[in-house]
DNA sequence: GATGAATGAGTCTTCATTCAT
DNA sequence: GATGAATGAAGACTCATTCAT
């Protein structure tokens, strides 16, 4: 009908909009997106649920406006390690670590992110794919320049193996969330930190075959 | 109330069942259970709606029966190579070749255990936990036995390792369902096995650190 | 989504779709299509709102069903006259006394053919204008046809003397509707229809000019 | 609480709401009362939304509004013609051309108080119908002081030709507004005027009954 | 066993209206 | 006066589930 334009230039609107985007990102981070009533994310900001049509148009659109806004800063983080004139091993450890921490800080955050929007067919199927690939692409750079500088093996399928370490990175703070792999003391992480690069550059293997 | 039969062992009846859990399997894998109406699995079986109550009781029960019925399959695989008396290296190729070779047979069974049973809060919530987790058992089992023997390096935390592995295969299998990581020719499926055994053997350095 | 097809194959089907078609008009001859409440006509047709859903996609279906099935009748039935091998005034006696009669009998019926689909913006938008505007053929058909026999004055333009016509007929109906025109007897009725018969033949005037 | 204001006779504030007066016949003429929403009207106006309520109490009160200051005009334009001295027929030829003007010159009015004022049970129930139908009045004495004095037919009942002539008049504006009555040049008009005229007056027979 | 008509709780969404700024 | 953020009642629509046939 009328293109209500979902406003928001008010400082207080901006700030009632962010409110309902960090309700809404922990509540799909407990129950997903579908299992995730617009009343619970209403409830969940202190406001009334009628407020939310008033900054989005739908519960899909808020958790296009997590994507737009929080993805970008990660793919920006991936992207900046893959600029920063290190080592390798170095630009790993980075990312390792950057993982690992931002998990522990922003659970919810990335929970929404790997499920709701890396493995959602039905977000992926609304939104332009190569959006959500574009963080793929650094890490992709990141082991193509360590297999030129010969860090990296000379053999290694570049787009495969950035496959694998997202995919260990993925599942090992999955595990972290579902509780299977509890991290009680700082220290454990910092190991896991230690543990997950040697797996990643060296491998299981007691020595190379 | 909740004494009725639901399943009938009569030669229709189990193939009728048979048949809702095969389309169940695959609408949930195209929209999730929570975007499945039973309708949906009706119609994608050739039956009419009412009767997927004759055969279970809820739509979660379907979910639950694939679990059931397939996961200890899947386990009953992965501990069938942890028993094998093979090298690390050759359980490892076993492993890979396995995860590859399932998803591309059966793409929607595999999509529906990682998204719908091993990510879903839901069902990891009504459900024991444990039932799930023991697929992660032969895996460690393999590494630890791996490590006590001398071919995994004696400095690896199988149960993160576990995690690792199990995430590398996850992700990878799930570029091939989204699209993103296409693959044509049989001949491309069996170049990633080897290069996902020697990422997970070797790491992806050059040289050892 | 997927395309349910809004069924009705059974006996018992059919006849609560009509049931509801026949709540709907009722519903809709008293307060408009938008001021009715899916709720409104369940109740009426004595069956829960769900219901509804079963057998039209959505309120608007019902009126167009309501059109689909009805109009078809009524333009049946001036097709039917203006084929009668009558005389120009007995054919004009036999339209006159059908909208008062039908009026008399089915006033729901002509209120929402008259309300909510000859008059309605929203109606005639999504709808093929045509398919209502044949109801006009007929009549403008009897009114060149007497033009043509003599029996019509030759300089009347058929066209707007099909509005004037139906205008007539639909004002007088309006305003038993509404009781501004109140008609106790039997008679009264008789009356009007001699009235009205006089006045598009005639005219008003006592002379002809 | 119901003591507002509500309007205000500043110069600013008076524009303002005729302005509002004005957005709101357009899209009550476009999508019916029911149909409009504020905002749409605001949004016409060039207002924000919230500044309605300054200026009205409600929705409802914008049609009694536009009713009030626009109906009491056409019918003292009725009014005037009845009580000009003039023939029967000049009298009917001055409200056909007033009809056919108005509705060229002002559509939008028109086709709401046809509507929206005329039609609607909802308007016609909280208001006085008494106020509506005194635009009958003046129509119904023409007619009556016709017979009178001999120049309509002696035999018309004065009320029921009221409303075939409103009926006449309202059917073929409605064809002006809906297309299905094209007329580009302005002699098409003219001409609709000499035709109605003569077909209110001596109808459509070639010769008197 | 099989069908699909029927039910109604659960949600989404709209939008009139209020009110702080 | 003017704005638009905020509220929440109202209603449309979906769909899991029951049950008569």
């Amino acid at each position: 009908m009328s293109s209500r334009p979902v406003a928001r230039p008010t400082r207080r609107g901006a700030a009632t909009r962010e409110r309902i985007i960090e309700a809404a990102t922990e509540v799909f981070a407990r129950r997903g997106v579908h299992g995730t009533r617009v009343a619970d994310i209403a409830e969940r900001a202190g406001v009334a649920y009628g407020l939310v049509y008033h900054h989005f148009r739908n519960k899909e659109e808020i958790l296009s406006a997590i994507f737009a806004e929080r993805w970008a800063q990660y793919v920006a983080y991936l992207e900046e390690v893959a600029g920063m004139p290190l080592s390798f091993r170095e630009r790993m450890a980075r990312l390792v670590h950057f993982w690992v921490e931002t998990y522990r800080v922003e659970t919810d955050l990335m929970t929404v992110m790997i499920n709701e929007i890396t493995r959602s067919y039905e977000f992926l199927e609304s939104h332009d794919i190569t959006a959500v690939l574009v963080a793929f692409d650094p890490i992709e750079r990141i082991i193509a320049e360590g297999r030129e500088s010969g860090q990296v093996r000379a053999t290694v399928d570049a787009r495969l193996a950035t496959y694998a370490v997202l995919g260990v990175a993925e599942m090992v703070l999955t595990g972290y969330v579902i509780g299977s792999l509890p991290r009680s003391d700082q220290g454990a992480y910092a190991r896991d930190e230690a543990q997950l690069l040697a797996l990643l550059l060296d491998g299981l293997s007691a020595s190379p075959s």
